[in-house]
DNA sequence: CATGAATGAGGTTTCATTCAT
DNA sequence: AATGAATGAAACCTCATTCAT
């Protein structure tokens, strides 16, 4: 029949496809507007679909941020694990921290949106998630502790408190991160991996 | 006639005491259900009184939030500048740093909500408090750089990054909060002060 | 499983339709209540629906009472439009006058509210509103001023101040309405039309 | 003892002279900002006083508003009551006319809040209150009724409806009135005078 | 007579969510 | 699998009015 002037309807698509389209949507909005941007009204109009879809997809405005949530997770977490150095280590502690870092900064800075998400947990979000966020970190802990510990132990100091090493690493690497994220002109990959190198070759250097 | 059965009317209180009173429940209520749980109604019925008196105490919502922010980073900086060594420093930058560390992790202890507020900067704030948050990091950063410089070329570093190392420096304190803050009985005052002479120390001897 | 006992939800409608029927029923409250009768919360209630609906019909109030005057002052000046003797004007200016009048009065019996509402221009709304119907004015003014001067030069007037004319004119039109809104019964149109031609012919009757 | 370093304290003042300073707050208020801008908050601040000396001096804002009217009902009335003139009258009823309207549009100019208050009846007020102002024009009517016919039989225009020809005289000089107010430039005193014995002399010329 | 601190009702607006097509 | 029209709850804020001093 006739073509209508406008099309009103947007295209159909499979569930899955959807669900990653809004993900999507939403991650924009927070990044842009802050958390407070984000209404299933919001996420609509960014995909171009009516509210009801979004509906349809997750069942409501928790899930959603649920599943957004779970998602950057899991894409940081893995970019995490490939960046962590894998047993058996070869060659300089300070070297291997350093090329660790820089990856992982480079990762940051071709996902920023997502980086922000995971780092700058948001209030306003359910607790719950806040403490998702925490459990992961533990485990992260728990990841790199051997690797530390290996680190410490090159480094003649195998006489330290290796899960507070760990955890301060960790925390290092995030605040790294956020440097990075807030000021990235200022503390570019470079001038981050190269201090890490020279705090760790001066240190083994005793 | 005496006793009337229900008392309507909250307790008579002069402006500023009502506000302090006001900013506490607003305190409390972040802490407790993140920023989003925060509304003129929440912290009204948080007091006991109707929701006018509030609007009698502050314009709105944003200068309400504003006046808990100044409050509350006016504490933790008194605090913070309380902690902080200041020259002639004597003694073991070990022993300096510890202690600091020790001293600091006991106040941000005794006001676990202020704190939470100040390190967790909040979505749903209005930017420019996150922009001030910044600028008073940085501000500090400044403020310790000469510490830091100093710190490490006693311990023969002085070849690093100061800026960075700073930087480092109050992440890893602020780190060491937030800690101290989510696992209080895992990571006490004493274990992280601990750890960060063991630290020192072993770097200084080389 | 039929019936619902209450009938929860109002009947579907278009969005054209449903702001007609908002304007319409925004009109009724103010004609019955004054101006600050109007709240959307009464408009919604007028009407049967929720408040939403209303919003989504309109963005705000502002922009609904807009909306009303300028439809309202439509309809005004089409009815003006349609009574305002066009050239080539032939008869008595006695007779085409009193015909003018009466269908313009005509016209307010049977559309009081909005006559009301743009005769007597009502505080509380945005200033910039008065201002239109003040400029509305001033263009029928300079309208119905050739006219006035034509029918001045037949009355052997013409050396009267012409835009006072056509300005007393209109007043005297709008009086006219005015009276025929507050007191419709005892100055129905004829009367008023009657005299508008006695005076005029008798004027020119010298 | 001590002198404050503030006055704090309003002066006192008897309750009648209050009600006074009271009134002329409101009306200046009206004036300035509309009828939507009398609040008792604001009328209080307005004059400098808390909200309960304004509750002291009148039950409530309804009360307040009444008394408001009244007063300058009661002052626009004697200022008309003043410009109509008296029989016998003597002389031209086109200057007598054109005298009455140059002092009458004095007498606005002198006081423009006051005649805008009565000749702008707002919405937003009691609905009795604009009952009340039809019921005192009506009274007008009746009063000048006489004159009128009078005048129209010096004019030899006996035959005309004489409510009617009053009505319209009365109505334009409120037409009048109000140009003066809204373009007081424009429409000063002396062209409307002018304007209006023009009228009266040459119809009365034949 | 005057003040400052309190209340409750009501208005505007936003948002998550559901119904009907 | 889509849409557009509906709901209700809750947030922000203002105002008339009253209590306690």
């Amino acid at each position: 029949m006739a073509v209508p002037s406008t099309r009103r309807y947007a295209p159909r698509m499979p569930r899955e496809e959807r669900r990653e389209q809004i993900l999507d949507a939403a991650l924009h909005l927070i990044a842009e507007k802050g958390f407070s941007g984000v209404s299933m009204e919001a996420v609509a109009r960014e995909v171009g679909i009516a509210k009801t879809v979004v509906y349809d997809a997750f069942a409501n405005k928790e899930e959603l941020l649920n599943a957004l949530f779970v998602r950057e997770q899991e894409t940081t977490l893995a970019q995490i694990s490939e960046v962590i150095p894998r047993p058996p280590l070869e060659g300089e502690p300070a070297e291997i921290m350093a090329a660790s870092i820089h990856r992982l900064l480079e990762a940051v800075g071709e996902h920023p949106d997502t980086w922000r998400l995971i780092l700058l947990p948001a209030e306003g979000t359910p607790p719950a998630l806040r403490e998702e966020v925490d459990r992961h970190r533990e485990a992260l802990v728990g990841q790199i502790e051997p690797m530390v510990a290996w680190g410490l132990d090159q480094l003649g100091l195998g006489s330290l408190d290796a899960e507070l090493a760990a955890a301060g690493i960790l925390g290092a690497a995030e605040n790294a991160a956020r440097l990075s994220l807030t000021h990235p002109d200022r503390y570019p990959p470079e001038r981050i991996a190269a201090f890490a190198a020279d705090v760790l070759t001066t240190i083994g250097s005793r």
